[in-house]
DNA sequence: CCGAAATACTCAGTGCCCTGATCAATTCGT
DNA sequence: ACGAATTGATCAGGGCACTGAGTATTTCGG
């Protein structure tokens, strides 16, 4: 008893959403290649030469998971790394020829795939759907990353 | 080149989304308990005695999954576990006291932290987010679990 | 009543996600 | 120039999430 509605805990929601998401993923764009892997891809694809963990800051991953999935496109052939002459701590990476073809491929494939997930929502709400997401998304995140950690925890 | 855009893709934002959340539950709420496990305990607060497949219902947990959170809350001493007498098949499940206790503790937290997860947007827009949030997820699911699957792929 | 189908659970395998510890390379301060 | 701090990457370890295969029990059809 005293059991509260998990309906109303935005963590709960979160968790079923992302659940939700995977299937379609797997059901529309693709089995092999997962939407982390995809978001890496397309962050190499708009900014080839990019070190680790820069990548894992642009798509959201730590400095662990960014690894694993690195390690996975690369044995898969569709990223390249290689150390950089310049800081012999980094590695650098691009997408092969193959990466580039299946994200093209998959960008493809993942618009469709958006506008099903979506379709429940009109226009108007699909934009406060992102909007909301975001501003909750960011908040949390900057609690964090405190920019200026002026009186934290006055 | 040809990158898209992740801030419009709803998968990205989920993720993010449930990570921000992690994060948050972690500094606020417990290191120890999860935001699964605590579905788990509060599922079963609200019903004791349900079956694994039933809680995983629940909470929105597959039978692998939740296996291995009913195992982990029983080696913690929070939930116990008994083949039900009437059909062999089934364990019966129910909160221990040390169980209800933890129920009881983290309900207050994670109200708390829910609060201030959501701090960022005013009681309307609360109201939106859980509404938009759950038509998604509701419609996705949909997808997966045909109630009536006529003209299916027709 | 007995074999087939359905059901509850387990197990193996893959992948995502985080933390803390460790290592190597670079940068900074003196 | 040299030791200390910082930074990029790896490894170990714990937890979530799914699929496909396998086991045991119950239920259903004839």
């Amino acid at each position: 008893m005293a059991a509260v509605d998990l309906t109303t805990h935005p963590g709960h929601l979160a968790r079923r959403l992302q659940q939700a998401h995977y299937l379609l993923w797997n059901a529309m764009v693709s089995e092999e290649i997962t939407s982390p892997q995809f978001a890496v891809l397309n962050a190499l694809a708009d900014e080839p030469g990019l070190d680790q963990r820069t990548v894992g800051e642009r798509v959201g991953l730590d400095r662990s998971t960014i690894a694993e999935v690195i390690s996975r496109l690369g044995r898969r052939g569709l990223v390249d790394k290689v150390r950089d002459p310049r800081d012999g701590r980094r590695f650098l990476l691009r997408l092969t020829d193959d990466g580039e073809r299946t994200h093209r491929k998959l960008t493809v494939r993942t618009a469709r795939m958006n506008q099903v997930f979506l379709a429940p929502l009109s226009a108007a709400e699909q934009a406060v759907f992102f909007d909301l997401i975001q501003r909750v998304a960011d908040a949390a995140e900057g609690l964090r990353n405190p920019a200026e950690p002026v009186l934290a925890q006055g």
